[in-house]
DNA sequence: CCTACCGATCGGTAGG
DNA sequence: CCTACCGATCGGTAGG
């Protein structure tokens, strides 16, 4: 489903951005160097650069690759005729589901967005408020109809993002759990607190 | 109530350290360059060597001060006669309090800890092993006391950790919202999802 | 794809 | 607290 996944089709630049993705999630953005990246793909640091223009370019398609999955996702949802309580369902599955396929990169969106540069920052912040915003409306929606309890609907999108958002932690020391009972268990916790 | 704040009685060493955590959580440590630092404070970059040891001695400072404030609070909860449910609202509503008046410290250690050396490193990471334990067992002692649905506690305790951790995404652009219906909001949200 | 190498910047020290 | 300066490492280029 995604372009994330590094199959036999993929150039060496899709190779590049897929080791980027992992050591930045393990060293941090700005701590990893080009000459580590170089020897994590085979090559001298030089040659790297017959393939990418920079390394901010690196930290810009990892981020913008993960932020067009979320927003192709949520605009699929957004209008669908399902009730507010399987809408919302549907984006925190799928934010599992994310976390769980493309972990490197989803955990260096979410972590070493602030390395962007202008314009690529302010940009990557417009897409995330907008995306706040639709999920705020559902779940307006949803207390509007008395299928959710009255909450601060922005309160609610944060709490439920950053919920999801802490699987990352979860990923690194697996503990003995399948993925159905991490999702089914996360949304029963986030949904119950939300349903009247 | 912290050691955190910075008060007419602190040092020059505290000083630093106090702008070491702002600069870090705006920049990231990586990125960071003790020059910067200099400039905060007020002097020329060597001379912050006549207070501090070294760059990774600030790190470990505000990792090891936030991580303690957090321990101290929970070892008094723990053992208390209230009810689990009580008991967890009283860990949600430090963990909020904790993030509104050390924000700086609270992101730089929640994002910042991978960049500690060993045998820093894995120190931090057992402490907070050990947090989350004693944070699982309130859980479990809940729901065998039918106090809580049957709920995974360590999925239980990550859901929530890791909603309260997104309070640091509503700093950054606050939103018109008191602080107590910030708490309330959230407790009622993460609470009533774990209630029967 | 490599070797050779660049200017810039880093954390930190010496010496006063 | 400063000036002067160190070795190391950085992202990236030239040239083949």
């Amino acid at each position: 489903m995604s372009k994330i996944r590094t199959g036999q089709g993929s150039s060496k630049k899709d190779v590049i951005i897929k080791k980027a993705a992992s050591l930045f999630r393990q060293k941090g953005y700005a701590a990893s160097s080009m000459r580590e990246l170089a020897d994590l793909v085979g090559v001298e640091a030089p040659s790297l650069y017959n393939h990418i223009g920079s390394k901010s370019e690196l930290l810009q398609a990892i981020c913008y690759t993960v932020a067009n999955e979320f927003n192709g996702h949520l605009g699929k949802v957004k209008n669908s005729k399902e009730s507010c309580s399987k809408r919302i369902e549907q984006v925190i599955r799928f934010h599992i589901e994310m976390m769980l396929e493309s972990f490197d990169e989803v955990y260096v969106a979410n972590h070493e967005w602030k390395q962007l540069g202008d314009p690529f920052l302010s940009n990557f912040l417009q897409q995330r408020r907008s995306y706040e915003n639709v999920m705020a409306a559902i779940i307006e929606e949803g207390i509007a109809s008395k299928e959710f309890r009255k909450l601060h609907s922005h309160v609610a999108v944060l709490t439920i993002l950053s919920a999801v958002r802490g699987l990352e932690s979860w990923l690194r020391h697996r503990k003995n759990i399948s993925k159905e009972d991490l999702e089914n268990n996360m949304v029963e916790h986030l949904l119950n607190g939300l349903n009247k």
